[in-house]
RNA sequence: CGGGACGUAGUGUAACGGUAACACGCCUGAUUCGGGUUCAGGAGAUUUUCCGGGUUCGAAUCCCGGCGUCCCGACCA
C-alpha cells in the first residue's frame, strides 16, 4: 500500500536513535546550535509547536484563576541562597553575573535557574490575611542551568518554560493546586501531544531540591529511556518559612501559607520528536501541528496546466481554511515533486493533498496521512467534512501507537538478576516493588544506570506486604517504575 | 570535571612541509516535474585554513599556548 521513501542523508531511526534525533531537529527546520555551548536558536518551524503548547496550557492555567506576570532573570546570590536545599540542589549547574557596567559587582548576580526564591520574596509582601489566599502565578520566560553535557530540546543551557507558583492556607489546598497542575499535563501529554506518559510521584532522592514532594510526567522515549516531561511540586512550607510568608486566618492566629511550584519546558518538544518521529523525519500530532494539512500541486506539462492546478490549490484551501484547518499550500513548482514531498515529510505536517491534473479533472483530491502514509482520493465536496475528521483519527492514531509503544517498553520483574540483565541487555521501563530506602537506590544506579522514574499515582494506595524489595530483599512498601534517564 | 576526536567557502569533506581542491547548496539559462530529474555557465576562501606565538626559504599541514565544538564517561530540580 504505502512505501516508506528514505531521506537523503537522514540516519535511520531503528540504526541510531540519537544521529537520527540530531538529524531530526536540523533538518525539519527546528532548531540549530548556537554560539555558546549548549545553547540553541528556536527556527520559526520550531517555535510554532511551542506557540501551540503555550496557547493550550495558558487557557487552562487562566481558566483555574492563575495570572500571568513577570520577574527579573536576575536574582541576588543572597536571596537565591536562603533555602538550603534547594541552593544545594541548584549550585553546580548556575550561571553568575559578577561583572556588569564595567565593574565587578559588589554581590554577585544569580541567572534564574528557577524562581521560586524572588517570587515567594514577594509573596511574603503580597500575603497578609487569609482572604488574599489562595495566590496564583505563572510566567513564561526563559531559565539557564549550566549543565555539563547538553543534548537539543531536552536539556540545554538556556530553555524556555512556564513555572507556575502559587500560595496556599494550608497543605490540603495546596495539594489540590499540585493535582490540578499534575492533570492539566498529563491530559496535555495525552490530548495533544498524543503521547502516553506515566504519572506520578518522585523518590525523595529524585524530588525537586527544596520540595517536599514531587510529582511527575514522565516519557518513555523509544529507545527505553525516560524523559521527565513535566513537575508538580508540594513545597510545603520549606519557602514559606524562610521568607516568612504568613497570614492571619479567621480566628487571628498568625499561619504559614503552603506552596506549590509547577513547570513544563521547551524540553516536551524533544519527547513530541522522539515519540512520533520515523525514518522520513517529523511526524506532528494535528492539534499542535502548526501546519496541519500542506496542499501539493502537481504540474503538468506546460505554465496553462500549472496555472490551472494553482487555482484549484487555492480552491481547496479555502474550503479547508474556512473549515477550521490550518493549511498551506506549495504551488513552487520550479522545485521538483519529490523535493517537495520530502521537505514537507521532513518538517511532520500530518496530512498532505496531492492536487494535479488528473484531480483537477475529477474534482478530487489525492489524501495522504503523514503518520501511516495511506493514500486515498477523495471528491472535493467532501474535503471539508473529511479532512477535519480525518486529522481527528490521526490524532488517536498516534496516541494509540503512543500506549502501545509505551506499554511494549515496560514490564514488570521481580528478582534482581532478571532486574540487572534487562538494563543491561535491552533498555526498558522496569516495574518492581522497592523498599524505598535512598541508599538501595544508590546502588541500583550505580549497577544499571537506572533509577526510580516515578511511583504511578494509581498505585499509591496499593501497599504491598510480604513482597521483597527487587534489590536488596527488605519488605518493599510499593512498585516503582525504574529506567535510564535522558 | 576526566578520556577521546576534531576545527579548511553556507554545509560536508580533501590537499606529502611547496599553486587550497571536490561534492552539495547558491546565482543565470535550459530541461524535467504523479517521489530529492538532467545539463551548461557563474559567483563564493583572498590582511585564505578557529585565535596567538614558534620552527622553516616556505605552514592548512610540524611544535607550544589559548578558545571552541562533537563523542564517551561522571554529573544532571
Amino acid at each position: 500500500m504505502s512505501k516508506i521513501f528514505e531521506k537523503k542523508g537522514l540516519t535511520k531511526k531503528s540504526e541510531n536513535i540519537s544521529d537520527w534525533y540530531h538529524d531530526v531537529v536540523l533538518r525539519a527546520g527546528l532548531a540549530e546550535y548556537a554560539d555558546v555551548k549548549g545553547c540553541m536558536i528556536i527556527k520559526p518551524h520550531g517555535y510554532a509547536i511551542w506557540e501551540k503548547t503555550q496557547a493550550v496550557l495558558d487557557g487552562w492555567f487562566k481558566e483555574d484563576g492563575v495570572q500571568n506576570c513577570y520577574f527579573p532573570i536576575f536574582i541576588p546570590m543572597s536571596l537565591f541562597e536562603k533555602e538550603k536545599e534547594h541552593v544545594a540542589g541548584f549550585s553546580p549547574e548556575l550561571a553568575v553575573v559578577t561583572h556588569a557596567g564595567g565593574e565587578e559587582l559588589v554581590e554577585p548576580i544569580a541567572v534564574r535557574p528557577t524562581s521560586e526564591t524572588v517570587i515567594t520574596k514577594k509573596f511574603a509582601d503580597w500575603v497578609q490575611s487569609h482572604r488574599d489566599l489562595p495566590m496564583k502565578l505563572n510566567q513564561w520566560c526563559n531559565i539557564v542551568r549550566w549543565e555539563k553535557r547538553t543534548y537539543p530540546f531536552l536539556r540545554t543551557s538556556e530553555f524556555l518554560w512556564q513555572e507556575g507558583h502559587t500560595v496556599h492556607s494550608d497543605k490540603q489546598d495546596a495539594m489540590t493546586m499540585v493535582m490540578t497542575a499534575l492533570e492539566w499535563y498529563a491530559k496535555f501529554y495525552r490530548e495533544h501531544y498524543a503521547i502516553a506518559p506515566y504519572v506520578g510521584l518522585k523518590s525523595q532522592s529524585e524530588k525537586f531540591a527544596g520540595a517536599a514532594e514531587t510529582y511527575s510526567i514522565e516519557i518513555v522515549v523509544p529507545d527505553g529511556k525516560a524523559l521527565q516531561s513535566a513537575t508538580s511540586h508540594y513545597l510545603a512550607d520549606h519557602f514559606t518559612k524562610v521568607f516568612n510568608v504568613e497570614y492571619l486566618d479567621e480566628a487571628g492566629n498568625k499561619k504559614l501559607a503552603h506552596q506549590t511550584s509547577w513547570g513544563l519546558s521547551t524540553r516536551a518538544i524533544g519527547g513530541l520528536i522522539f515519540v512520533h518521529g520515523d525514518d522520513s523525519g517529523l511526524v506532528l500530532p494535528p492539534a499542535v501541528a502548526p501546519q496541519q494539512v500542506v496542499i501539493i500541486g502537481i504540474a503538468g506539462k506546460g505554465p496553462e496546466i500549472e496555472e490551472k492546478v494553482a487555482t484549484y490549490v487555492g480552491y481547496i484551501h479555502k474550503i479547508l481554511k474556512d473549515a477550521g484547518v490550518r493549511v498551506v499550500s506549495d504551488v513552487d513548482f520550479r522545485k521538483t515533486l519529490g523535493f517537495r514531498i520530502n521537505d514537507w515529510e521532513l518538517k511532520g505536517v500530518p496530512l498532505r493533498l496531492e492536487v494535479g491534473g488528473k484531480e483537477l479533472e475529477a474534482k478530487t483530491a489525492t489524501l495522504v496521512r503523514r503518520d501511516n502514509f495511506a493514500k486515498h482520493e477523495t471528491s472535493v465536496d467532501l474535503l471539508a467534512l473529511e479532512v477535519p475528521a480525518l486529522l481527528e483519527t490521526i490524532q488517536k492514531d498516534l496516541f494509540k501507537k503512543s500506549e502501545q509503544s509505551r506499554d511494549a517498553l515496560t514490564t514488570e520483574v521481580s528478582t534482581w538478576t532478571e532486574f540487572k540483565s534487562i538494563m543491561t541487555e535491552k533498555k526498558m521501563f522496569i516495574r518492581a516493588p522497592w523498599c524505598e530506602e535512598a541508599s538501595c537506590e544508590a546502588i541500583i544506579k550505580e549497577e544499571t544506570k537506572a533509577g526510580t522514574r516515578c511511583l504511578e499515582l494509581d498505585r499509591i494506595q496499593e501497599v504491598l506486604s510480604d513482597t521483597p524489595c527487587v534489590h536488596c530483599g527488605q519488605p518493599a512498601i510499593h512498585k516503582w517504575l525504574f529506567a535510564q534517564a535522558y
